[in-house]
DNA sequence: GATGAATGAGTATTCATTCAT
DNA sequence: GATGAATGAATACTCATTCAT
């Protein structure tokens, strides 16, 4: 019995076409991907997307939705790995990335065409990112590692720095230490706890 | 003699074209503003925009250089004002906005319509802002009031923050306390140094 | 059980479409034939036309195509008819012809407006015409008619000067009588074979 | 006193825009060289193109005017050089082409893009040409090299075959025998007047 | 579940030409 | 002679969505 033999044809159908559209939408842009292009890519015809899905706009909703469970799921799982509490910090805003097998680091998604694609899985992620990340600061901070309250408040402003400062693979060796800095101090941590990040990075 | 006596009439016909397309793309989002309602706001015929702008593209690119060299003066009118340093660094990121007739401090560029204006408007003002910014935070530095190095990568870092986190308007009072406890941490500044930020905004 | 009953609806609107096009193009123009002007004609929706055709451009070479392979049939029929040798040769040439319900002879491909489409024609026209012409040269070098080597050649030949020559209707009985003598030449075929022609083209 | 100080200032520079048009419908074809780009080129504002040019078909009529004036004087030149009289034929002929830095033989004017210029200049080469190269035949006649009638009627099919069959370029040894052949029989020229030709285009 | 024919509003851009100065 | 601002008709093509079968 395998994992998927549960699920209904229909379920499983709509399932290859939301990998397809995702990556789609991640290779060219969610506006630069026509309908035409999805059904023909999928092999299936208008009406059968149209059976699928509502609407473009609804697919892409999914196909982030479908995305982020995934994402979740690996950033659950590094919060629930033997690590030391700064790598799961790190470890955990890293899982939250699409994989792609063209490109690196540098992320698909922000690319001009990307923009509002990018935009919504911002938002959404915050909210599912936030909670994992505050447990292990909260630990960081019983365990004496971190020390700092408005816990939730703070990982956002990791969380965005994050996000605005690396994803578009433009940053100097500079910007990489003040951001080090910068988390250390709105952590609460002692100078050098999260430096080991410089070798993450370089890699 | 007026200040514009010396403006040919072509140039003086364009800038009206560029305050009009920026009006529009303000209000609607670059995307959903067509060069039709363009050309049919300001009274002239197609052919006439197509004298004036190579692209549409390429007013959106004009639009945004002539209001950031509107805003840009705004700031360089705050770094030269007889104001106390952490006012002048508040003052510099807050002129950088569009002003708004009908909307207040929550930006009509984060409406999802205005994602591309507003990224592109964000890659700019960097470019133009971190030098202005620095020069005050230098200031700070010899008056005491700061104490910090790699000065231009940790005002990049303020000004993302703010763009990012009270631009859209969607903040609690906490988030604005962890935004001023990192801030002054950022800068190497005296706890309380920037809270008078709170008032600012509560207003 | 008609001959057009296998036929899918799609097809069958298609090849309405193809009609009302090449009617079009002939009458006006390629150039001067817009896409809306088909649609109209046709009383179809921009999307149809575009469901049916990738282009414009598409639309012609299609057109083309099919008129062609009308003409072609008729040219066949001409070489498997009960005819003169010498009959049949004129006969092929002046079956490759666009028959037209308002002009005569002189030929609508040859005002300016068809420069594109007479052009295009033309290099296809010879690739299915001088296998057939060729054949029939052949057996006229049997039957001693005709004798001359480098069949295909010399049918290209004949048939670039018929085209050219007569096509847009402006020749003087002297230019007959010098193709005919040429024509004659160039076959190796007795002076007077081919003078059945001057009866053809004055009439 | 050079050449051209007789004329008027004016009359230089519509020379200098005829040169450029000349040029750039050569190289763009008539249709795709707009009026922009041929006062860019020219470095003359709207009004002034417009001031010499009734329209900008009107231009290519002056074109092509002028180039086959250029050429009308090499093909004389041709006609009285102290050549045998084949040589002449042949030499005549080849004369009315536009000389082209980039290409070589197989002419620019057989793109596409040149369908309209070419046929206009076809149309009117004839006109200039047969009345040089049939005063040329008929002292081959008189010499009795070539011994024919209707003179300027085979002249005209002479011209018409070289330009269709050699000017795109694509031909065949084959194709060039069997135009040597049917030209000397065209003009009642022994076998082997005229294949010096192979010669020529060989090289 | 699945098909594919049909829709039609929407859009940016080109370009020859005119004419007041 | 020369300028350049202004015109506006013309045009091909895209694309998300619907719906009868």
């Amino acid at each position: 019995m395998d994992g998927q033999s549960n699920l209904k044809k229909g379920q499983r159908r709509k399932i290859e076409l939301l990998k397809i559209a995702y990556r789609m939408f991640l290779d060219k842009g969610y506006e630069n991907t026509s309908v035409d292009e999805i059904i023909e890519e999928a092999g299936i015809a208008k009406g059968t997307y149209y059976y699928y899905f509502k609407s473009k706009e609804q697919t892409l909703e999914e196909v982030i939705d479908m995305m982020l469970d995934a994402e979740e799921v690996k950033a659950r799982a590094v919060m629930n790995a033997p690590l030391p509490i700064p790598q799961k910090v790190v470890g955990v805003i890293a899982s939250f990335r699409p994989e792609s097998e063209e490109m690196g680091f540098a992320d698909e998604l922000h690319r001009p065409e990307n923009l509002i694609m990018h935009d919504k899985i911002q938002k959404k992620l915050l909210t599912r990112l936030i909670p994992i990340l505050s447990d292990i600061v909260r630990a960081g901070n019983e365990e004496g590692i971190f020390n700092c309250e408005d816990i939730p408040e703070r990982v956002k402003i990791i969380i965005v720095l994050a996000n605005e400062l690396f994803d578009s693979g433009e940053f100097t060796p500079k910007d990489i230490i003040v951001f080090i800095d910068t988390i250390e101090k709105i952590l609460g941590a002692a100078p050098g706890t999260m430096s080991f990040i410089t070798q993450l990075i370089n890699n």
